[in-house]
DNA sequence: ACTGGCATGTAAAGCGTTACATGATTTT
DNA sequence: AAAATCATGTAACGCTTTACATGCCAGT
């Protein structure tokens, strides 16, 4: 997010509110150490400014040896797919719960991802042209498109679920 | 696991070391105490037996109270979607890479989802007919569909990727 | 002689969440 | 008068990973 403009701990934190590129969260309390952190490694430094708060605020900038550790990181290879998803684990020890309950619980999550797949395209609307790599738009666009494609995966996923599970009442 | 039936906290270990339910691993180390203390809290037992090993197993298997809370912990909903996902964040920052490096990233995480995409595909087919809610192997099957969505939804959108990136080349 | 499978654990360190802690200004 | 926004932190707890620790037996 400092890649994209000076920022304070408290605006990353209102950005996170909503994942980051769809698929990434932190809190206010993870937020200041790592900050922090960053700081003592010289991959950032910061300016104090008045603000309406009552603190004064830092207001954190990259240093060009933190724009360029950012830069590789980029390109280094990710740790495997995230794996850990408490819905498909349940889904694995369906068979003793109750059809009714379960029958509930994917209706319930189809609405969610039908609800997210609906706001995704809206903001997908508010892109004119597609931007292109090299423009820090393409990051975005690249990751709701992303996100597009998950809640649609999830959402017929949950749809066949819920129809398995209607047949067998 | 152990609601399919008894098993020892290396059988667990061993079929872990592929994801179960294809989102879900954990190691040896996080298994032993995990049994100890669901043996504490009396939602499992062991019987000791003789094996080909220095060390006498025990052979964990289910109580009643065990099933029960199972059982719940199956339909009350899950924390919300897995909102971690590292490749999904780098390419939030992409438009700092290099291009070249960039592109062979996600070519190889392609070739990582078609892989896997073929695997799955090999094992759906060795399912005849397909398992109805009820039968444990239902667990199995319906997590294997969604393993396969994923696939197929993460390979789309790392193909686009590569795509976008050969373009602007 | 070495590798791999069987078999169980503990310890340390890192990461993430939730709760604790403070306090001014602006809006309702 | 109360609630929301701005603003920064620390502490406690829990989960996960990696490393440490042991040791027999079977196959190459």
């Amino acid at each position: 997010m400092l890649a994209r403009g000076e920022r304070t701990g408290y605006d990353i934190a209102a950005a996170m509110r909503r994942p980051v590129s769809y698929f990434w969260t932190a809190g206010h309390s993870q937020i200041h150490p790592e900050l922090q952190k960053l700081l003592a490694g010289g991959l950032v430094v910061y300016e104090t400014r008045h603000g309406p708060g009552p603190q004064d605020k830092k207001v954190y900038r990259l240093t060009p040896e933190g724009s360029g550790a950012l830069r590789e990181w980029v390109t280094t290879p990710p740790r495997e797919r995230p794996e850990r998803d408490e819905l498909v684990l349940k889904t694995y020890a369906s068979w003793l719960a109750d059809p009714p309950l379960l029958k509930r619980l994917f209706a319930d999550q189809l609405a969610l991802h039908e609800a997210r797949l609906a706001e995704y395209e809206r903001e997908e609307g508010l892109f004119g042209e597609p931007p292109r790599p090299g423009d820090p738009k393409f990051g975005n666009y690249a990751t709701l498109r992303c996100g597009l494609g998950y809640e649609r995966h999830r959402a017929e996923w949950c749809r066949w679920m819920v129809a398995q599970l209607s047949d067998s009442l």
